[in-house]
DNA sequence: TTATAATTGTGATGTATGTCACACTTGAAC
DNA sequence: GTTCAAGTGTGACATACATCACAATTATAA
């Protein structure tokens, strides 16, 4: 599991096993089950995570109490309510697992740490962050130029697994459809 | 001129006079008509850039010829294709202006080599990415939580500048609705 | 100025999608 | 296994929004 995050960074940065031995020191290792809240809407965010194993939902409810997905977190991928964490305010989104997780976490103050002891570390952040903002721009893509079939049918293309993974009433909710639409779309 | 990139990463990071003519030297200053591109759909992307002056939009023209505004930019913002910059792959967007404007043009090269040159300005980098990711989030969360009229009043309300120097038409588009629906969300 | 294009508002109508209701199936907990 | 909750499909109906059409107004260029 160490190796998981040690292959992820090695992707984008080189690092010998010394240096990372020393970066891995800045996180530490957690687990959950399922349903378990990492963070919660309104609280503190103290952490970013690396997700080794496990599934995850960056999740919304507005004032009407309906649940809106913004993101899914799986193996690889990094996740937390960014916003909240870098500028240290309350969260205006949950993370919740939907199955058993595993993460590296890593604090504010840590992620500022690390970038400032290891160069190449702020490159690999810049990097991911560059990327991260890629992808956001890939669903407003998607928003503005597909409606629900077209989402629909990109994601399928895109994330076949999520699927099998995830019921049907979190998958409407990331398209931004009801979950009846979704139910017809796919018959 | 010089001063407003100056002010700008002075925001974030500190820079002496010193330091900064350096920086300066990365970019280049370009001035541009209305209408002009800076991007075209389709060809390679060389730059990124940062706004003096003027406004531009960076729009995606699908295959029924429709055009879709993915961003407005303005004085004080960064924008390109940046995933066909920084993968070095073709634009599947365009960057256009609306009015005329003056930018600091930042070749993908220079983007690397300022990096590595000055720890700081990838400090800088990486925070003007995060905010980017951060904001392009906000944007996904309200298509999930708004339908057309929230989207509009939200607009009015964090950029109310827009509506005095933009045509509806684009507005409309930015906000993924028609002009039509937008006229009667307006009156 | 005159001519032409760009921008905007508004009615009539069609369609995609949401909402509510209910039944059926599947899986989890005891 | 039995029980209960979670997940799913589908009909009937309501509504937000798109599309098409046209007129009116405002910029832009010759």
């Amino acid at each position: 599991m160490e190796e998981k995050l040690k292959q992820h960074i090695q992707k984008l940065v080189p690092l010998t096993d010394h240096e990372f031995v020393k970066v891995l020191s800045y996180f530490s290792f957690e687990n959950y089950g399922k349903k378990d809240f990492l963070i919660r809407q309104g609280e503190k965010v103290n952490h970013c995570y690396f997700i080794v194993s496990g599934l995850l939902k960056l999740v919304l409810v507005d004032q009407d109490g309906k649940e809106h997905i913004i993101s899914f977190a799986m193996e690889d991928w990094w996740e937390s309510d960014f916003s909240a964490y870098f500028m240290q305010t309350n969260a205006s989104m949950a993370l919740q697992t939907i199955e058993p997780t595993s993460v590296y976490a890593l604090p504010l103050e840590n992620y500022h740490a690390l970038s400032s002891a290891f160069p190449k570390m702020q490159c690999f952040f810049l990097m991911k962050s560059n990327l991260g903002h890629i992808a956001s721009q890939n669903r407003i893509v998607s928003f503005l130029t597909s409606d629900a079939k077209g989402r629909y049918e990109q994601l399928l293309k895109t994330h076949p697994a999520l699927f099998q993974r995830v019921p049907k009433t979190l998958l409407a909710s990331y398209l931004g459809v009801s979950r009846e639409t979704l139910s017809r779309l796919s018959s």
